[in-house]
RNA sequence: GGGAUAUUAGCUCAGUUGGUUAGAGUACUGGAUUGUGGUUCCAGGGGUCGAGGGUUCGAACCCCUCAUGUCCCCCCA
């Protein structure tokens, strides 16, 4: 019987033109973290399910994905990288704080998968985190860490929208408003965008919100300008919550010191409608994304998260920290034409001019790889043209000739395929050619 | 979870009111060219028309069911 391939929706095979592209980028993502001081780590695939739940929300726990085993549901796939950061800080206390990790890998959605924008059941994540640390000093390294990584991945350009949860319970308190009203209030101004005034309106209306509040909220909303006009505009309106103006303090804070950093101010917004679905941010909450194509989602996404590794049962520990969205940036870089349209990294090929020729072409071959060149040898003494035209179709730049004439000088001939010129050399002044022209 | 739409060669797609043996481009293989790629010319292989059922003398085309993909909403990276 036929089986039919077909990958489980939602995943991908990544194949070599675009792998050549994904571990360029994942390169840059390490190297920035490293250059931060963050430290690798790496976790599972599978957790145990309640150490996964009641985390996200209802939303979040919804996706992800549960896992039958012997017979109960009690293992599940890891949403994201934040949770099981959580988990390992709880179990080992030893670990010197502040804690700076960083973490590149898979993380599976029940979701339902939207190529254009990005949105995978299967995609990874690049997690840097901060954690032992309450001043907003951390937070301010995390920002300035996303734009040093966005601004090397070539993008385009981009904005990073951020804002406080304590300046939206602010809001909430100003505007009069319980508690629980809150998560139905930073929903509604989450989709102010979308929808506009009049449809946030008619939703928030029907959940028991009264004309008044919503048109001191709207006013809230409009407020625009530069950053410190907007804080300080916030800062009167506000005056009544505490929390609010503590809030509105440490966005400050974070401002000033990210000007300090060299942190281009327009690559920044604080954003009031920004709200974010997951249930364990406390404070600073942040997201990044395209500004030429706007449809794609969120690039980056974090936080603060100062009460969730508390949720394990032991003291709390102040955390923040973000998510690289890699796949996500693959697809902008996709859909601005920047794919790599190589299927092959080799610098050189090394042909076989015929039978008597293959011991020749291999000793060419060894040495080629011990000066480090990426160097193929073809496998079988067919004709050079199909020899050539392998080389063509894998865009490799050099291709070595190694036949009856070259033997009898003790040359080789080498062909830039770029150019179409070809040279004879001698072994010695081949490498010390090559090197100079594939230096980079 | 709600809605829309599509599925024909490896890929991108034509296919007339239902009518013989389903086409093109591209890719692939071979040849023109037995020491050299890209351009050109010639030839060739490649299909259960997503699956199953129904209507019909006859279905890629009409009807039903299912599967899968894609897009939008929701939410997010």
């Amino acid at each position: 019987m036929k089986i039919d391939a077909r990958n489980f929706k939602g995943t991908r095979d990544y194949l070599p033109n675009e792998m050549i592209l994904r571990n360029q980028m994942i390169e840059k993502i390490r190297r920035s973290f490293e250059v931060f001081g963050f430290v690798p780590l790496e976790t599972p695939a599978l957790e145990y399910l309640d150490v996964l739940t009641g985390k996200y929300g209802e939303e979040g726990d919804k996706l992800i994905y549960r896992l039958n085993y012997k017979g109960g549901s009690v293992a599940g796939m890891k949403y994201d990288l934040t949770v099981p950061l959580a988990r390992v800080m709880t179990q080992h206390n030893d670990i010197v704080l502040p804690f700076k990790r960083y973490q590149i890998q898979p993380v599976w959605r029940a979701d339902r998968p939207q190529v254009r924008q990005g949105r995978f059941r299967e995609f990874y994540q690049c997690d840097a985190d901060i954690v032992g640390v309450k001043s907003v000093l951390a937070d301010t390294e995390i920002i300035a860490l996303i734009h040093n990584i966005l601004s090397q991945l070539e993008i385009g350009q981009f904005l990073i929208r951020i804002n406080h949860r304590k300046i939206l319970s602010g809001i909430r308190e100003s505007l009069g408003l319980k508690e629980a009203m809150e998560i139905d209030l930073c929903r509604g101004i989450d989709k102010l965008d979308k929808i506009g005034i009049d449809g946030v309106k008619e939703e928030l209306g029907r959940l028991g919100f009264t004309d008044p509040v919503m048109d001191n909220l709207f006013q809230l909303l409009s407020l625009e300008g530069s950053h410190t006009e907007v804080f300080k505009q916030l800062k009167d309106t506000l005056t009544k919550s505490e929390t609010g103006l503590q809030g509105i303090d440490e966005l400050k804070n974070i401002f000033e010191s990210l000007e300090i950093m060299n942190i281009p101010m327009e690559a920044l917004k604080i954003d009031l409608h920004l709200a974010r679905g997951l249930d364990y941010y406390t404070g600073t909450i942040y997201e990044s994304s395209s500004i030429d194509l706007p449809h794609i989602g969120s690039l980056t996404g974090g936080g603060r998260y100062d009460r969730l590794i508390g949720s394990f049962g032991s003291k709390d520990l102040p955390a923040v920290g973000t998510t690289i969205g890699l796949d996500r940036i693959a697809t902008v870089l996709t859909q601005l034409g920047k794919m790599a349209d190589k299927n092959s990294v080799t610098q050189i090929l090394v042909t076989i001019f015929d039978e008597t020729m293959i011991h020749q072409s291999m000793k060419i071959a060894s040495s080629l790889r011990k000066h480090g060149f990426k160097t193929e040898l073809y496998y079988e003494p067919v004709k050079l043209k199909k020899q050539f035209s392998y080389a063509d179709k894998q865009k490799i730049p050099f291709v070595i000739v190694l036949g009856p004439d070259e033997t009898a000088k003790g040359q080789v001939t080498l062909k830039d395929l770029t150019v179409g010129k070809q040279q004879q050399l001698d072994s010695g002044t081949l490498i010390s050619y090559l090197e100079d022209r594939l230096s980079e």
